[in-house]
Formats: structure tokens, sequence, C-alpha cells
DNA sequence: TTAAACTCTTGACATTTATCAAGAGTCAGA
DNA sequence: TCTGACTCTTGATAAATGTCAAGAGTTTAA
């Protein structure tokens, strides 16, 4: 499993740094089962999880229990809540296993040593962190500016791996409509 | 105007760190009028703007021509469009002054020396990130997990000074309902 | 100072989307 | 390989929110 991730180190900087063997042994495997529950709101996020094999959902839960997804994380991406993990306080998130997953985690110890220690960690993370937060950001202008039909097509453009892999239950929760709503409004398309 | 960007600098490193000087000619006075667009779809954005005094907008428009409020920023606080920015590509959105600002705007060339330059900036610059980013990953979990109702009573909560400051009209484009939905939930809490 | 342009509110009505229910099909895991 | 638990679809209905319109009040900028 490390090899993955040591290749996706390589990919994100061009090359194999050298001192890669100080970054590889932060990292711990993690094998689960569909369903597991990585995070739960209240709890303090320990860990940065990185996905070999399998796929993430974090997402809340509203005041009649219903669950919003705030993001779908499959292999060789990077997932966490990441203001409870930066601050050590408690989530407002759930981290779930949708399937099972090998994940290699680090923990919160481990990530500041390396983001003081290793330029090249830092840099990543900064990378990571520039993404992330535009893809958020386009994600708030999808939700607040297109209705459902939109956001569907949206989806199936863009993210047609994440469409043709999950179940419809838990793409709506990603568009903010129901189940059946987006039944019958793929049929439409 | 420079003097609250070196007393926002300090604020945030807790000591004004000796290369100040480094940073501050880099900064440009902007004086605006209310309605001024700062960017527009299709523009590359080369500016980051420092809000000495005033309150930004950053929108983007539907295919009916509806506004959605992305952020609101106001004094002390930066806007840009981080992804266009970064990458010196088109952007997606709309900066707007809701009312005559004072700005500072720092060009992308001096910003990307200074990222590597001086490292208390490239520090700042991080910290801002985490913060957006947290922001807006809020704010997409309160668009999917609340009604209407209860995203008007966050935003009383939690932005009441962008609530008492702004017009109805832009305040329900933040929170993704019309005006009239607006009018009609205040008059019932 | 004043006219034009916005703002807020309210009503009537339309549209979108959610909720509840039920049946047929499919899948995970003991 | 079987079985209980999910999944998808469709219908009927309800609830939330949008759209259009109009009048009174308020602000802006020449």
């Amino acid at each position: 499993m490390i090899e993955i991730l040591q290749q996706h180190i390589t990919n994100r900087l061009g090359k194999l740094p050298d001192n890669i063997d100080l970054v590889l042994p932060h990292f711990e495997a993690v094998i689960t089962k569909r369903g597991d529950l990585l995070l739960q709101p209240g709890e303090v996020c320990k860990y940065v999880y990185f996905i070999v094999e399998g796929c993430l959902q974090v997402f809340v839960t509203d005041k009649n229990g219903n669950e919003s997804t705030r993001e779908f994380y499959i292999e060789e991406q990077w997932a966490t809540d990441i203001f409870g993990f930066q601050n050590q306080i408690p989530s407002a998130e759930y981290i779930r296993c949708t399937e099972p997953c090998k994940l290699l985690r680090i923990h919160y110890e481990s990530f500041q040593k390396l983001a003081t220690v290793v330029p090249q960690f830092s840099a990543i993370y900064k990378q990571i962190l520039e993404v992330s937060y535009n893809n958020t950001v386009y994600r708030v202008n999808t939700l607040t500016s297109m209705d459902a039909l939109e956001r569907i097509k949206w989806m199936m453009e863009n993210k047609p791996k994440i469409m043709a892999r999950l179940s419809s239950k838990l793409i709506a929760s990603y568009l903010g409509i129901s189940a059946e709503t987006l039944t019958r409004l793929k049929s439409k398309i």
C-alpha cells in the first residue's frame, strides 16, 4: 500500500524527494468494511486519510436525520475535516466508508511535525488546500445558482466516476435533493 | 490607508515583522464607487484585494440573470477569486463593491514573489486559505442541510454585521432564496 | 432639492421539490 | 446459496419556495 502513496508524492512533486524516508514511516495502514465510520460529530479528528482503494463520504445530518454529503473522496485523494483537525476541536461532520477501503492515515502530531520539517510536505498540503478550497467554492456556486436538473447534468459531466460508482441515495445527498427527485429528473435527460 | 494593513499584519503575526518594508510597497490604493466591478466572468483576476473600508460581494449569475452571492467581505478581510488568480485563468465570478470602498490591492506577480521570498507572507496566506476553506465548507453544509428559515436564523446569529449592513436583496442572494421569501420568513421569527 | 431609481412588503398564484407508500428487483454477507 | 436488507421506480399528495405585480417608503446622485 505504501508504494501507492510514494508514487502519488512522486507524481505531485515531479520526482521522488530525497527525504521521502522521513515521511512514509508516519503513515499507518487501515483496512475498513463498508459502512465503517472514521469520524463522528463531536469527536476530534486525529487523522488525515489517504485513500489507496475505496471511497469515503464526508457528510452532516439535518434535524430530521437526513444526510447531506459535502464531498466524496476516492483513490489517491486525501480526506479529513480540516478545520477540526487543524484546531483539534470537535468535528461537525461524519466520515464514512461507502465500501471496503484500504487507507493510509497520518496522525495530527506527525502531520504538524512534517509540515514544519519537510518543505515538500508543506508544499503538497498547500496544493491540496487550494484545490479543495476551489472545489468547495464551485460547489457553493452550483448549489445556489443551479436547479436540481442543472446540478444533475453538471455532476454527470464533471463527476462521472462518482456518479457511476455510488448509489442514487448517496448521489442525491450530494446534490442536495431527495433520491426520488433524482430518479424522476434523470429520466428527463 | 497602508497603516491599516500594517496593523492587520502585526495583529496576525503577533508583532511587526522586520521585513515589512519588503511587503507594503507592493500594495496600491484603490478608491471605488458603489456598484463598481473589480472582476467579471471571463476576465483574469490579477489582484488580491485588502479591504480598508467598504464591502465586496463575490457572486455568479444563473441562466436567468439572478445573482448568487458566494461571499461578502468587509473591513480587514481579503477578497479574490483564488483559483483564477493562482492559475491566471479566466474567472467564473464577479467581484463588486456594494458601497464606496477604500481598498489596497496587490498584483499577481508581486504576490507570487512575496510568497516565495517572505515566509511570514506565505504563512498569513496559508492561514487565510484555511479559514476561507473552512467557511466555505460550512456554507456547503448549511446550504444542503438547512431550510430557508434555518439559514436565516443561522445568518442572524453568525453574520449579524453583514445582515444589518446590506440590503435584503443581497442577503437573499447569499442565502440562496428570493428577496420575497426572506421578507416573509423574517416576520415568522 | 428633487426626480429617478431602488427597497421593502404583501397578495395571488405557479412551480419545484419533498414526503409517504408500495412493489419489483438486486445485493451483501452469514 | 439463501435471506434479509437495501435500491430503484412510480404514484399521489403536501409543503416550501419562486414569480409577477403593485403601492408606499427611502435613498442616491445630479
